[in-house]
This record gives C-alpha cells, sequence and structure tokens, in this order.
DNA sequence: ATTATTGTTCTCCA
DNA sequence: GTGGAGAACAATAA
C-alpha cells in the first residue's frame, strides 16, 4: 500500500537509475492497465529518453521532455523493480519497459495499478480533475484553508482526509498515524474539531509524512521499495498495533471499522466526543 | 467456503 | 446538495 512517502521513495530511486535512459522497447502482458493504450505508449515512448521523474500526491510521473507524461499510480500492491535484461519474468509482472543495458519491470499482484500516457500540456488539467489538495509541506498546505474546508463538512474526519482533497498523500496507514498523533478520534465530524485539534492535526500530518520519507517509507505486507527497504514501519505507533500498549498511555489499541476500513487508535487518548 | 485486505471511483439510497 | 453504504477492480492469506 504505496502511500505517498513510498512513492516519493520510488521516485528518487527510479531518478537515480532511469534519468537520461532511452526506451528502446516495451513489452506488456497485462496491456490492459495502460489506460490509454498499450499499443499507443508503445509507439509514442520507443526510442524517446526519460528526461525527468515527479510526484503529485501518490502520483509518480515519468517526464519525456516537453512533449509526454506518463502517469503511474500503484494503488495498493504495485511495484517497481530494475533488472538485467533477460531476466526470467515472475508472476504477477505486466510491463517491462527495456533500455540498451536494463530493464524496468512493473508487478502488480492485484492488477489495480494503472499507466495514462498524457501530452505533457494535459498533465494540470488532469490533475485539476482529481479534485487534490495541496502537497503536506509547510510551504503548501495553509492550516487556514484546512481549518475552513473541515469546517464546512459533517464528514467524519478520517475518510475525510483519505480522499485526499483536504491534502494529498495520506493512505489507510499514515492516516491512523496522523490521527494518533493528534489525539483525534478518527469518526470525529469535521465540523466538530478544535482549533486546537486542527492544528494539531495539520501539524502531525506534515511532520509524519516528511519523517516517512526521510526514512524511505515503510516497507511493510508486500510493500517494499527499489534498493535499501524502508525505516518507517519502525515508528508506526498504531498501525497494526491491535491490543499493544498506547505509547503514551499503555492503554491497548484498539481495532474497529471506519467506512468500512480497518481503523486502529487509542481509545483512551482519541476520545470520541459528540 | 467465507472474509479481510487496501486506493480510487462509482452507484445507489436516505 | 450531503454523506453514508456498498460495490467494483483482482489476488491472496487466514
Amino acid at each position: 500500500m504505496p502511500e505517498l512517502p513510498e512513492v516519493e521513495t520510488v521516485k528518487r530511486e527510479l531518478e537515480k537509475h532511469l534519468l537520461n535512459q532511452k526506451i528502446i522497447a516495451l513489452e506488456a502482458t497485462y496491456p490492459r492497465m495502460v489506460l490509454t493504450g498499450f499499443e499507443n505508449l508503445q509507439k509514442e515512448l520507443t526510442g524517446r529518453t526519460i528526461t525527468g521523474l515527479s510526484r503529485r500526491g501518490k502520483y509518480l510521473i515519468f517526464e519525456f521532455a516537453d512533449e509526454f507524461r506518463l502517469i503511474s499510480h500503484l494503488r495498493m500492491e504495485g511495484k517497481y523493480r530494475l533488472a538485467n535484461l533477460g531476466e526470467i519474468s515472475q508472476k504477477h509482472d505486466h510491463i517491462a519497459v527495456k533500455f540498451a543495458d536494463k530493464q524496468l519491470v512493473y508487478n502488480d499482484v492485484r492488477k489495480f495499478g494503472t499507466w495514462e500516457l498524457l501530452a505533457a500540456e494535459q498533465e494540470d488539467a488532469y490533475f485539476l480533475s482529481k479534485k487534490l489538495g495541496p502537497e503536506p509541506t509547510y510551504a503548501d498546505f495553509d492550516c487556514h484553508i484546512f481549518a475552513e474546508k473541515l469546517q464546512k463538512s459533517s464528514k467524519k474526519i478520517k475518510p475525510f482526509l483519505l480522499e485526499q482533497s483536504l491534502v494529498v498523500g495520506l493512505g489507510n496507514i499514515y492516516v491512523d498515524e496522523a490521527l494518533w498523533r493528534a489525539q483525534i478520534h478518527p469518526e470525529t465530524q469535521a465540523n466538530h474539531l478544535t482549533k486546537l485539534e486542527v492544528q494539531s492535526l495539520h501539524t502531525a500530518i506534515i511532520e509524519l509524512l516528511q519523517e516517512a520519507i526521510e526514512l524511505g517509507g515503510s516497507s511493510i505486507r508486500t510493500y517494499s521499495a527499489l534498493g535499501e527497504p524502508g525505516r518507517m514501519q519502525e515508528k508506526l505507533q498504531v498501525y497494526a498495533k491491535t491490543g499493544d500498549p498506547c505509547p503514551r498511555c499503555l492503554t491497548p489499541i484498539q481495532k474497529i471499522k471506519v467506512a468500512g476500513r480497518g481503523t486502529h487508535f487509542c481509545p483512551k487518548c482519541q476520545q470520541k466526543r459528540l
């Protein structure tokens, strides 16, 4: 389940190995994952050079000069690996991008991940249509705007944060961690949050995600980035810690369902209010 | 055999 | 317009 820190880690790793690499060929065993059509992708990108890697929220972007943008979303289990040419393909490998002396392989057990090839000038419109919120940095993520949006909604805070419209980057793991840090019950209505809680949540989200990026993301379940495994999983306080003592007050961590998602929280430091 | 899993999008309903 | 519930996508593990 790559969330923003994991995608950023993959982006940095790919940047090291793929910058200025020319694509010799593209092969697909699951062409359906290219929503804009694999044949078209093959036609447009063969012979082209990767001039940059970037990221917006959980979307990974391969840049081809000012011509094309390949938007890759890993959804829940998408992974990239770099391999020697001629490496035997593995189960759930879907696409291989061949370079002169190596290949980039996309593997996805769930087949939920997608690729979309856009003309470079369509990129802004694409992300606008996704209604993405700001990046989780002090520079982009304004606390007052955040507070105003929360004020106007009676949605439960956890599912609201997962929508990516308040701020991008949180998934099921980091959202539980952020709410624990800010001591907010995941089912609290957005417009019932106090000024102080909003500020605390704002800070928690930025600090948590930036810290996770610095540690190379979390390598848990089946997810691991290219290169070194991430170390953020060692810092997780509530996710998958059901029954363990809360690091703050020692009350056992509870697991409930919120909006259909497994949700971990401390019933003592994250009390539900009306 | 049934259920849970996770990100996003979509449909149906109150 | 709201927002909640549930489903869909696919595969695997318990």
